[in-house]
DNA sequence: ACTCAGGTATTAC
DNA sequence: GTAATACCTGAG
């Protein structure tokens, strides 16, 4: 059932606004002038209010809001232990961890979080979100919510008649073929997404993530990681995370130089299997501070 | 005018 | 295998 619904849960620990959807895992939330964010996902549309003690979620949303919401923002997960397990690790982890406490990596659509990291490649934050915006206002379903009307992310019965040069015109650039030939694959089923749930060897699905254009070693750790796939033993390397280890533990003179696999192979030795989280939080710190 | 931005694909050693 | 290079676009 598609309505209006509301949602409040109060004394929630790890959870704030600006951590969560400022720390670039999604690219559709937006923030209000009253400091709320409101954002589509799926189909819903949903405005989110932090006040005190208590978190209010409102909009239109498809389903059991509570369901809803206790699925894409991950809050069976315990993030309190696992930030306490972090913090263990060195003094900076833990100063990172406690600069983006209320970091939660939400349970993104896979479709739209493939899309949109190959659409984020060498590209710019609010650029990104133009052109993903310029998708979803041609292609998506709308819904309309207090006089405004939001669109979905397209499925890929509908991104399936698209051409590259329609996504040129959507602003997409170079990636216009890399859009046009992903959702071709993925329509067609080259790779067997559904798979992907229930293997339990991130690397096999991180191999498949690589077949697909547009999908190299990056962007697929970010599918990875920030999509309901939900693989934390990834590291995402971009030119923060390569700073930030830079300046932690290598101490390069020249940042360039820094090889992937070094970066990779510290990680995997001081996160291990929390990597992707960790991650996550020394990008948020070194980006945002 | 010129650089830069969540990299990837292509081409060259 | 690893190292250079081109690549849309628009904001600063």
């Amino acid at each position: 059932m598609i309505k209006e619904q509301t949602y409040i849960i109060k004394n929630q620990d790890s959870f704030e606004l600006k951590h969560i959807f400022d720390c670039g895992q999604c690219f559709r939330w937006n923030e209000e002038i009253d400091g709320s964010y409101t954002g589509v996902f799926k189909q819903n549309v949903l405005n989110v209010q932090k006040n005190e003690n208590e978190i209010i979620f409102t909009g239109i949303v498809n389903g059991d809001i509570k369901t809803v919401v206790e699925d894409y923002f991950d809050l069976k997960r315990d993030y309190s232990k696992i930030k306490k397990e972090l913090s263990k690790i060195d003094t900076n982890v833990k100063e990172s961890v406690k600069y983006g406490e209320g970091i939660r990596i939400l349970n993104q659509e896979l479709i739209e979080t493939i899309l949109s990291f190959i659409i984020s490649a060498n590209n710019n934050i609010p650029r990104i979100k133009g052109i993903i915006e310029r998708i979803c206002k041609k292609y998506g379903d709308e819904i309309k919510w207090k006089e405004k009307s939001y669109y979905t992310f397209p499925s890929l019965e509908k991104l399936k008649n698209a051409t590259a040069e329609d996504f040129r015109n959507m602003g997409a650039g170079f990636r216009d073929k890399r859009i046009y030939e992903t959702v071709k694959m993925l329509y067609e089923q080259k790779v067997d997404t559904k798979k992907w749930y229930q293997e339990k060897d991130t690397s096999k699905v991180r191999e498949e993530l690589l077949t697909l254009s547009g999908v190299g070693p990056k962007v697929a750790d970010c599918i990875l990681l920030f999509s309901d796939l939900k693989r934390f033993d990834v590291f995402p390397i971009d030119v923060w995370v390569r700073r930030v280890m830079n300046e932690l533990y290598i101490n390069n003179a020249d940042e360039k130089k820094v090889s992937k696999k070094q970066i990779e192979n510290i990680a995997k030795e001081k996160f291990g299997s929390l990597e992707g989280l960790a991650q996550q939080y020394l990008f948020y710190w070194k980006r945002e501070a």
